[in-house]
DNA sequence: CGGTAAACGAGACGGTACGTCCAGTCTTATT
DNA sequence: AATAAGACTGGACGTACCGTCTCGTTTACCG
């Protein structure tokens, strides 16, 4: 979890775990109060009973440490059986929704992006501690669709992987944009028309 | 554009005009070379040949600046007639996709979007400078299809107004993830496999 | 009595001058409180109800600041004729140790004499500050004993200066180490005897 | 040396002796290239290859290894006979002008002196390793003069001890003021002006 | 000669101050 | 009234040291 590893020998005191810990849970509840941009350093180092140099020991900044105290909450997204590969769909949708209602990701979650931007390690940072918790969703439900016969087994490798992919950003980038940019609420309604088009395209008769 | 109107009172020296767009080109010119997060008023001022109060008399701050800054890279996309509703698509995702890449746009659009989190002002100002002038193309591509008889006419006023802002959605969400997020190309060969997904669904055969 | 100027041109908003006063005030009394190596740009600030950057706009460094915050204390001195020779000396060592009781100068001057070694600009600082504003004590008090006829004039002007300068290290330096090295009390018995080496030698009976 | 004293018991391993004169060796060559203030105990440890803890074991802090690491300094000047009060006096005078001259006792001795002002512990250590060490000579230059014929023997003695500290501060003051704060060279020339002033005093006709 | 108590190196820790930077406001004189 | 210039308050930044602590390791003495 701590990022900046310490030093290769192992000499020395070594570093408190609970920091760790802490500071991570003062992270977010600092993203809560405050928000991204009003959020410091001082501030979380505070909440954590901890010393800013603590901070900045382990890591290089604000945007990492926002990155690994809010993929914790990435962990908690599961893909339960729901029969079907619609109800399956829709499900993932409302958890994700549910997900960006909670204000720490909501504020954190574009702002590390947009951060990433001009950032390549900090992009590899996002997308191995959120990107690819996400993704796993998808995959695992394509092989339950795939089991139920609703989906054929795909022979080509990589072409399978290319799809995946696809799904996973029209699936994520919807919801977001939703979320955060139109600013509307991802309700079963809208998980229910959304998974209508996912499904059936947009020249199918509308599953009403 | 300059969105503090002067007071009432039309006495006194008017606000210079050349002023507006010299600011607004400034802040694009830091937003290539510094990004978001380090760009700074006293820069923009300075690059402007603009003093700081100058800056504080037309916008509230920074996010302010900078979504009019960018706005107007939104009006230069078009829908170009391309024959299909598939092409029409595609031609409209590869626009896009187009601006994401450039620094400006890529830099600034998530972290406005970020910063409207927390700021209902903001998110407003976003929603009237960016969202609408997106949602338009959606909206006309929308007419041309039904004129060419590739989409239904819908009875349902408030029923097609959803649907398109589901689309605009699943479009919009779509290549800014795919650019942003998982920072890969958006290029043909993913403009045609989403437009297929889009128009054809996921459970239809693959359009080889 | 601000030190780093501002700017050539005259446009802008003008320094504050309260704010010097405030700012040489405050040093003072941070001096007393709390010494020269607790004293903190920080504190002073607060004290001074100005921000950091106003000091640091104004002076280099905490050494620069204190050099000024003492340096009208040695306004203070003066030469009040006593009618003798002896008796002019006798004053003016115990109206230099008065000032050395002051703990702001104390704690001060020791301080950033030490700084100074290692400092040129410093040195000249201090020397234009301090060491000048003691010195003319010296050449008035000659002039005195001359016109008196307890002294000869001089004919050799450069052999005068010297002269000068030598008795205002003997004095200056003596006074100095008695109350800060010794830490003994310069009283007026050491005056009386202190004079009475200056003037008579150490192989004259003594003046008892 | 070594100030802060192991506790009681003499159980254990034992304080390395080698480490003793390291840091102190260590010390002043800080002294020399950072100067008192730049001087850190991280960087005397490192220069010293031992451990911070190691310091603080032996020293309560930053002045009292500087005074224990000077203190030497001191332990070097001697009072050759030269043959006569006025001989010893400049030769004096000189040693202890050329010891100024080195820039690790330089910076550091009015700095612990500064410091000292404010604590009367450091004062206390001060007297015992620096001036203790000095006001020898004095004592014993007096003894020589009084064995000559030059001084007479004084039969007071408790007024023996206070002309003897007098004669003491005029020189070490004279010198220091002469080296540090009036920032002049204390060469042959000054040295015989100081004598003739201090053995004959002002009124005297000077010793051309 | 093996146990043990203290010294030791390494480095993390909570603090405090540093000196810089930027935000946003203000005070000038000028246009 | 708007402008350019620049000083102002306030607050966060990231760094450097301080002096303390907690480790694992070493080393002299003592039983």
């Amino acid at each position: 979890m701590c990022r900046t590893p310490p030093p290769a020998g192992r000499k020395g005191r070594p570093r408190s775990l609970e920091a760790d810990a802490a500071i991570l849970s003062a992270t977010r509840e600092a993203l809560v109060d405050l928000g991204w941009s009003k959020l410091t350093m001082g501030d979380v180092a505070a909440r954590a009973g901890v010393a800013k140099t603590t901070l900045y020991r382990r890591w290089a900044g604000k945007s990492e440490l926002v990155v690994d105290a809010v993929a914790v909450l990435f962990d908690e997204l599961e893909l339960p059986d729901l029969g079907s590969l619609a109800a399956d769909v829709r499900g993932v949708v409302l958890q994700f929704a549910a997900l960006l209602e909670r204000p720490e990701a909501r504020t954190a979650l574009m702002a590390v992006v947009a951060e990433s931007t001009r950032d390549e390690a900090l992009r590899a940072r996002i997308r191995h501690a959120i990107v690819d918790r996400q993704k796993r969703l998808v995959l695992e439900g394509r092989r339950r669709a795939q089991e139920r016969g609703e989906l054929p087994y795909e022979a080509d490798e990589s072409a399978a992987s290319r799809t995946a992919d696809l799904i996973f950003d029209v699936v994520a980038g919807a919801v977001v944009h939703r979320s955060l940019v139109s600013a509307e609420p991802v309700d079963g309604e809208w998980a229910r028309a959304f998974t209508g088009l996912l499904l059936g395209g947009l020249t199918a008769p509308s599953p009403g």
